[in-house]
DNA sequence: GATGAATGAGTCTTCATTCAT
DNA sequence: CATGAATGAAGACTCATTCAT
């Protein structure tokens, strides 16, 4: 009398974030290509092999991550889901993003990681950019509709600032994992 | 003829720049995980031993690359050497240091993948923030002595801009390196 | 009402036989080392535990195919049992086995997979030569009864004729598996 | 004072060859896919890493033997090289085919096995056929300009039991490996 | 009987680094 | 100074097999 389906699910997806928990952690901290999947599976208390048997690739890994935060975020941000932004829902908006930003680093720092450097191909960058992209358009758009001179400016300006934000720490030394 | 120490010595010094030129393109490029001591010597045209005879590691490369692009940007900002910023050098020196940014792309890269993710040791962060550092602080005293309320907070506001001028072009999805 | 011992039986078979009819497809056109256990199991629609059930290894999984396809020959081969071939069988004889070779291409595939490359240890190996070489031996007797001056030879010319129109095909390019 | 281009070549040639003779033993002897790289390095008395100095990939390194082989078969059978077998020519290249397959079987056991198990992907197999096609179809040509009335069954015919020279052993029962 | 999550040994492959010449 | 063959440790990934349910 095995398990029943949804048993099996409900192991799944526990297991699965484990992994993604644990790599996500590793990964900010100890950078993308200095964590090994033995790495993730010691601190998860697997097995390499059952990381495997949920995600197909290092790669995969990632790119799995990138989409589950953002949806998150997605979530979390655009309330009426018109996937434009009413002046009133700006405030929300960037206080929702930094509120990330504060509460998630470690998935903010992969994510500067994956973009500042080619750690995937270009197939899973694109799958990545395919959810990221939308949420930074939004910013944009609220700027081209606020009636500003150059919205496309206005909107590196404040996307130059949050990204300051994240990773301009950066600046000031800070101790190295190891 | 048997050459001078002088001619042996630019012969070093040239080759050592070749080396760290075609390094810094590489790194920047492909990341410095996936460029290999292979790769850069093949770009440079010279053996993989040679390169070792002019770095003992791959991190002490990157270490030096470093360490030379920051004493080449400060010789080119700090004009008077006394490491305090008047009113006057601050427009200069911010020019400068946008002119920099724009035109060693290569190496801002390569400086911001170093500080996000921890590609090289505990001991070569080190050295290379003990470069670093008194660069960025110039900032942070200017600020200071501008009398602003809050000069940690302004030179932090100052940094994030510039940071997110580098690395902000991210946020609008572009082409992967591979 | 629970089923009677012979339907649990009957069962057994007809899983025993799906598997591996299902296995014996995969190994023929995908080689023994690049067909996993999953795949077998996948194909057949049940799970890798169960495969397990009916087969304590992979290997003997293969002994097993073996042992069945050749007692299956044997019975449509040997009419009377008597394990001499007599003029007259002999067509049939050659007949039948032809026929198999065309009808059951799978099974001679991996048969001589399994000769020509050691794909099975040596106990699996011996255990499927114990059923293989009495029927081979038919041929060898049959030639030294027929008073040929050299029947050693002359069974091996006609394995070489038999064994060439198997693989022989081979010698002319064809569609890789893959 | 490194070594000369020609003193590097030497080296090289006589690695790779060492390591083409070396993998063909095993090859053959205990199965593609049951001989490892570090088999292989092992027994030539190399590292692993140096077997990729000289070939990319496990199947780059059978692709190679094959090529190699058949290369060194060809120059011994076609004489006059105009890719057209003379009556004459026709013995020649029968004898050498056979004492080819006689004294080099390590190297058709690996051949046989490639074209019987995909143990190698299309385009590898696609490269090896390149080479061996010409060779074969020089068969199929004789025929059909000897006048047989049916010269695709006739080389086919002749394939068999040079096939079945060949593999044909394999009807007899022989220790396996291991 | 039946399931599929879990294991871990084994495989291919990469690459920084060394060293004889 | 210069070369590139050689090393070996480490990493990503596979898969036959086990076992709790």
């Amino acid at each position: 009398m095995p398990r029943t389906p949804e048993q099996y699910q409900q192991i799944r997806d526990e297991k699965k974030r484990l992994i993604m928990n644990t790599a996500l952690e590793l990964f900010a901290g100890n950078g993308f290509h200095r964590t090994s999947i033995s790495d993730i599976a010691r601190h998860a208390g697997i097995s390499k092999g059952l990381l495997y048997n949920y995600f197909v690739s290092k790669e995969e890994l990632v790119v799995e991550m990138m989409k589950d935060g953002f949806v998150e975020l997605i979530v979390s941000l655009d309330t009426n889901r018109d996937t434009v932004l009413a002046n009133e829902e700006m405030k929300s908006f960037i206080n929702e993003l930094l509120q990330s930003i504060i509460k998630r680093s470690h998935f903010w720092r992969l994510y500067f990681a994956v973009i500042s450097q080619p750690i995937v191909n270009k197939t899973a960058y694109g799958e990545i950019m395919e959810i990221a992209t939308p949420l930074f358009k939004l910013l944009s758009d609220y700027f081209a509709k606020m009636g500003y001179e150059n919205p496309e400016a206005e909107s590196r300006f404040f996307a130059a600032l949050l990204d300051g934000i994240i990773c301009g720490v950066n600046w000031t030394p800070q101790p190295a994992a190891m």
